[in-house]
DNA sequence: GAATTGTAGGGAAAAGCCCGGG
DNA sequence: GCCCGGGCTTTTCCCTACAATT
């Protein structure tokens, strides 16, 4: 694995001049407020206490977030200029906190985290998997890429290129949709394609009222009314409304992984299963018990764990019926 | 050793969307 | 240009098994 190197505030910010900023639309200036938030929480879970008011404020606040000349976090208030020395202190706690593992001299941290914090380190080799997704995460956010393309995940550094790269996507279709900028060949699909945006569903299923923008995802709806299954596996004789269903099924014979997790190169057979793979990673636990707050990355466990508190119940209410007795 | 938890394999149903052929 | 079928992708929910941990 390529060493890390250590991470500081100017890192992870995205700072904007006033022309940067009238360049971004709605949405970007949304992400960006979103983005920077969540870093710099990130960076105060990790002990870097300072700009709490004169950063997140406007953050929260949806100011505009540029500053003549400089940019927004170059140009903060001579308050926070005056607290130089204290917030370099800080930032080399947070630094540390957020380097390498193999990082010989790790020094003691200002913050204890608590037992549950999943970003500790204090030297704990199982810990580190954790903290390191964040370094991870937050060198995602240290490039200045304010142009995004709409039709695929790039993000680039001038308008110019955003320009060519566009070209990639519209090169020989000729309709453009004027709300998020995707190109098609011909116009009846764009027309199907702003659909998605209006919401218009014109093809309405008479039993159950969904309704739906193909006439083809209609017939393929009303195939659950039917049961109908029309695609069966010619291995093992099971049978599917859907034919990717069928082709998903089909890779339980054949051992077909195409899913693969970019961190650990584990493959798996349903994009599905990759993605709760991937929160063994994140230490995503989405799913939270109600009764003791416990989590659990997958639904299934939760639902199980619950059950441990129904035999409880079952225990209290039979105690209580001993104690009656 | 039992209970609990983490993780993964796989089934099933369904929907969103795009492409290409007629 | 439009309709239609096919195909790809994704999501959600579920059940289950096995290994590790408590």
């Amino acid at each position: 694995m390529q060493p890390l190197e250590s991470v500081t505030f100017e890192d992870v910010v995205v700072d904007f001049t006033k022309e940067e900023w009238a360049l971004l639309d709605i949405s970007q200036r949304k992400l960006f407020r979103d983005v920077m938030l969540e870093n710099i929480r990130h960076l105060l879970s990790l002990g870097y206490q300072h700009c709490k008011s004169d950063v997140i404020f406007p953050l929260e606040q949806g100011e505009e977030l540029w500053r003549e000349g400089t940019g927004f976090l170059q140009g903060q208030s001579p308050v926070i200029l005056g607290r130089e020395s204290a917030l370099k202190e800080q930032e080399l706690i947070a630094t540390q906190h957020i380097s390498r593992k193999d990082t010989s001299t790790v020094m003691p941290v200002q913050k204890s985290h608590t037992p549950e914090d999943p970003f500790e380190y204090n030297g704990l080799e199982e810990d580190f998997t954790h903290t390191f997704m964040l370094t991870q995460h937050l060198l995602t956010h240290t490039e200045k890429t304010p142009y995004i393309s709409q039709q695929c995940p790039k993000s680039l550094s001038d308008q110019s290129y955003l320009n060519q790269h566009k070209q990639i996507h519209t090169r020989g279709k000729s309709c453009e949709c004027h709300l998020c900028g995707k190109a098609f060949s011909n116009c009846s699909s764009l027309r199907r394609h702003e659909m998605t945006h209006t919401g218009e569903k014109p093809y309405e299923c008479h039993i159950c009222g969904n309704a739906f923008i193909q006439s083809s995802d209609l017939r393929k709806h009303n195939l659950t009314h039917t049961g109908e299954k029309p695609y069966e596996c010619h291995l093992c004789g099971k049978a599917f409304s859907q034919s990717s269903n069928l082709r998903q099924h089909e890779r339980t014979h054949t051992g077909e992984q195409p899913y693969e997790c970019h961190l650990c190169g584990k493959a798996f057979s349903k994009c599905s299963a990759l993605r709760r793979h991937e929160r063994t990673h994140t230490g995503e636990k989405p799913y939270e018990c109600h009764l003791c707050g416990k989590s659990f990355s997958q639904c299934s466990a939760l639902r199980r764990h619950e059950g441990t508190h129904n035999g409880e119940k079952i225990m209290n209410a039979f105690s209580k019926y001993s104690d009656l007795r």
